[in-house]
RNA sequence: GCACCCGUAGCUCAGCUGGAUAGAGCGCCGCCCUCCGAAGGCGGAGGCCAUAGGUUCGAAUCCUAUCGGGUGCGCCA
């Protein structure tokens, strides 16, 4: 049941009719007519812009349709009024049974709130995607969280879903990564190592060099590179890929398909992504203008083999090929997203780094190119993470000791609270992360207050002695939830439907904890009305009807508050510690 | 120099395919527990939506220009 849907399809019906009667011309576009709640509850509970939108087209004054079509909208049980206001408005005020059927589908459907929006299309977010040469940092949790609350809400939304990991070993990093390793493996044969520039120092390579020697014992002590490179590159980036998939695992973080870059080259894929760009004509060899401005130091023409980006809204056109004649970076992902078009996905999603901002257009061209633009890619950037310790900002520094990875992140504030926090901004926003605030119980911390109205509710439910199982309740005699108050509430509930198709169109799962948000705040407001008015308390005593009317209000918005917290991937918990 | 993102209350930020008098939290001021969880709620003060044009019934939202901040910019991934 999605109520503004609902309401949308009465208010084309109402049109039509008026077509029909010879009141509107026939055949006018309805795609512009929308129903929303208006901002102000004073104008009523929704409201349409029909009259406004189709005036022009209809050759007619926007009050007068807005007339007509109230009395024609009035004929329906549902609307207890509609009135014509401000330039040709109509507000419509619902009838109380509306919000009552809305809190017995929240009650009895499992998938209110969900969508047939998705249709069942596939579509394949990638994201985290760090390279395996360490652990993941704080920069990759908010991807990590974003990209999987992102995959959960579309899944919501009836797509049909692939969380996909792009392992980055193919590159010159996983050879720095086995040299580092190499080191520890001497080291742990007792030798002395220095670790130069250009080799990861990290701690977490100790254990590996351990683990190597137990492996292998001295076969590699003393020898040169071509003996062991290969082999220590992917005892390596084995290993780190295990403690990055740990690592996600204690976000909660579970991927479908872990996609090797290795696995692009030496088996020709590359190269048959590359033919097909060539064969439409996109390969070419050419000289790049230098750039405007400030020109780097070493530059000189050159020529070089390139993609032809342009031709699908690129800047410039990119290298593919090295002058040594090895492919550059690029080369490999497009063959990574020609596979991705390949396995038949009707969309991609590629989550990045805001610092990877200036490979968007280059990555779109390219799947734009490779699909014949049949294939929408939309890339999502994830800004920063500001860190701060008690209002202290800090910055992360491995020379320091506050190289703060994902994992203590997750050990110091936990799962929920680091997956919510990073939700409540939009993607493209940067995002303070204060370890002290984020655990604070207050209500100035989104998390523990949108929790904390669930818990409240389910405290009510243990205290009630009428039965609260959610089918009992949706077989409630409703009739007594008429306080504006109440029906405010339920009017809360109506709108989740509708919030999860808009989260999910603009691919933004912030907007989910942001509903959620305003959701828990109403419930606390109505809580404490009871306060000073005791017909709105839940439990009435020696009334179980009205008692069982209003827990069943409180428990559809404790279930919708668990369907959202499901899909950031948080807990809903029944009680506060 | 060019591209992308951003600019909304003192601070941190929401704001739907363009809708009515622009919202929330913090901070400030004043209130509310004989009552289901006060771990909460209510009210008040606080705005030229960076600036200037444009599009139209209507613009914080779309377009153009300018200013300010961030990110990136030919053989690093």
């Amino acid at each position: 049941m999605n109520l503004f849907a609902d309401i949308r399809s009465l208010v084309i019906d109402c049109l039509d009719a008026l077509a029909a009667e010879g009141q509107l011309p026939a055949g006018l576009d309805h795609a512009n007519v929308s129903v929303e709640p208006p901002r102000d509850p004073a104008h009523g509970d929704m409201a349409t812009n029909a009259a406004m939108v189709l005036a022009k087209p209809a050759g007619l004054k926007p009050r007068d349709i807005a007339e007509a079509l109230a009395g024609t909208l009035a004929a329906d049980p549902r609307i207890a009024q509609a009135e014509v206001a401000g330039p040709g408005f109509l507000n419509m005020r619902l009838a109380a049974p509306v919000w009552h059927d809305v809190i017995r589908a929240a009650l009895t459907d499992p998938r209110y709130g969900r969508s047939d929006l998705g249709q069942g299309q596939s579509v394949n977010v990638e994201y985290v995607s760090a390279n395996p040469t360490g652990p993941l940092h704080v920069g990759h949790t908010r991807g990590a969280v974003f990209g999987d609350a992102l995959a959960s809400l579309l899944d919501y939304a009836g797509f049909e879903v692939t969380r996909e990991y792009y392992i980055n070993d193919g590159g010159a990093q996983v050879d720095v990564l086995a040299r580092s390793v190499y080191l520890r493996y001497l080291e742990a044969h007792g030798q002395e190592v220095a670790f130069e520039d250009g080799t990861y120092p990290g701690d977490y390579l100790i254990a590996v060099g351990e683990a190597l020697r137990d492996e292998v014992g001295d076969a590699y002590v003393g020898k040169g590179e071509e003996v062991w490179l290969d082999a220590v590159r992917s005892f390596a980036t084995e290993k780190m890929m295990a403690m990055i998939r740990d690592d996600l695992a204690a976000l909660g973080v579970e991927m479908d398909v872990f996609y090797s870059e290795k696995s692009l080259y030496g088996t020709g894929r590359i190269e048959a992504a590359i033919e097909d760009l060539r064969a439409k004509g996109l390969i070419y060899r050419g000289t790049l203008a230098p750039p405007k401005g400030k020109l780097p130091e070493d530059w000189e023409p050159r020529e070089q083999t390139l993609f032809k980006s342009t031709d699908y809204g690129d800047d410039v056109d990119r290298p593919i090929m090295k002058s040594d004649g090895g492919w550059t970076y690029f080369a490999p992902d497009i063959a990574y997203h020609h596979d991705k078009v390949s396995r038949g996905f009707d969309a991609l999603i590629d989550v990045f780094g805001a610092d990877h901002g200036g490979y968007v257009k280059r990555m779109k061209a390219a799947v734009a190119a490779l699909s014949g633009e049949t294939v929408p890619l939309d890339v999502k950037l994830t800004q920063l993470v500001k860190l701060y310790r008690n209002g202290e900002p800090f910055k992360m520094s491995k020379r320091a000791g506050t190289f703060v990875t994902l994992r203590d992140v997750v050990e110091a504030v936990g799962r929920d609270v680091a997956r919510f926090h990073m939700l409540t901004r939009k993607n493209d926003a940067p995002l303070d992360f204060d370890f002290d605030k984020v655990t604070e119980q207050s209500k100035d911390n989104p998390v523990f207050y949108v929790q904390y109205a669930h818990a409240r509710v389910h405290s009510v439910l243990r205290k009630a002695d009428v039965d609260v199982s959610p089918a009992a309740l949706a077989q409630a005699d409703l009739s007594g939830l008429a306080h504006p108050a109440e029906l405010a509430l339920a009017a809360k509930l109506a709108e989740w439907p509708r919030l999860v198709e808009i989260a999910a169109r603009t691919h933004e799962p912030h907007r989910i904890a942001f509903y959620l948000y305003d959701l828990a705040s109403e419930l606390h407001a109505l809580w404490n009305r009871g306060n000073d008015d005791p017909a709105l308390r839940f439990l009435q005593e020696g009334d179980s009807a009205a008692t069982q009317a209003k827990i069943a209000l409180i428990r559809a918005v404790s279930v919708v508050i668990s369907h959202g917290l499901g899909i950031l991937g948080v807990t809903p918990v029944e009680e506060m510690r």
